[in-house]
DNA sequence: ACTGAATTGTACCCTTGGCTACATTTGCGA
DNA sequence: TCGCAAATGTAGCCAAGGGTACAATTCAGT
């Protein structure tokens, strides 16, 4: 099969993806935290991330320049219009793979664990037969 | 739901996962240039990969320091028994997750897409699940 | 009111994986 | 055989996302 320049599109594709991951990360972290506490402070995404607090500074400044998020020096940190948008696809994107691979059987932790990388990387038409097979269409005749 | 460390365990595994996820692309395409011209060049790396050569030169040089790939200069590029094993796995992989997005309803180019991000965060649980899924065994009762 | 701890910000370094531009080596065809 | 195109290698640039070390600011508690 020498389908050459397909491939070449297809990890062109998922290179793309990769460089919005950190950003869909940050983004579903900051919305997770303006819920449960009021506001988002970078001490709390730095250590909710897993990263010192310069890489998250880092981050959150990318996401400000990207115009995600805005915040005032030694303030909190708050989503834009375009941030949370994006922060409610990406939960209901995050929500719905967990929710498929427990489904089919995997168990919770890593089902959990697996989400984290595989949800963002999962088209409309994939994320759609998930959601279908979880309302119960038979999804091969 | 405050689980913060598991949280960032979770994102540090995903993190983890990550860096080698060029790796394994390279390994498996070097892989099936072998196997369909009997040997791999780096030109040819480059073209199916969709990037310029001095990236591809470089990623290959990474490979080699880690004992995946060994080469002579301006000479080809071969796997070492690392590489093999390596190469197989995530062959091995790739196609259970195109055909198991393909079982569930997705179609084809979308499966191929989306596989090529996907297949490198699924962990064995979830492939153990996919591959009870095609054999027809009911995932929920 | 003020001091010290916590938080935030800055400076600088590293690696990866992109790129362009240029140098070198192979190897084919005339 | 020998010259030129193709392949390979090298140098140097960039941005992202990791890190440490240190400076500046906020804010609680006395």
């Amino acid at each position: 099969m020498p389908e050459e320049p397909t491939q070449a599109e297809r990890f062109g594709k998922a290179r793309s993806a990769r460089s919005g991951v950190v950003q869909e990360d940050y983004v579903e972290l900051i919305a997770d935290l303006m819920a449960a506490h009021g506001e988002a402070r970078a001490t709390d995404i730095a250590k909710r991330m897993g990263v010192t607090h310069p890489t998250a500074l880092k981050c959150i400044a990318r996401l400000k320049r990207e115009g995600l998020v805005t915040s005032r020096p030694y303030r909190g940190i708050f989503l834009t219009e375009a941030g949370q948008e994006l922060a409610q696809r990406v939960r209901a994107r995050h929500r719905l793979m967990v929710e498929f691979l427990i489904a089919i059987g995997v168990p919770e932790e890593a089902a959990e664990e697996d989400a984290e990388g595989m949800e963002h990387y999962a088209s409309e038409a994939t994320l759609a037969a998930f959601s279908r097979f979880l309302a119960g269409d038979p999804p091969r005749n």
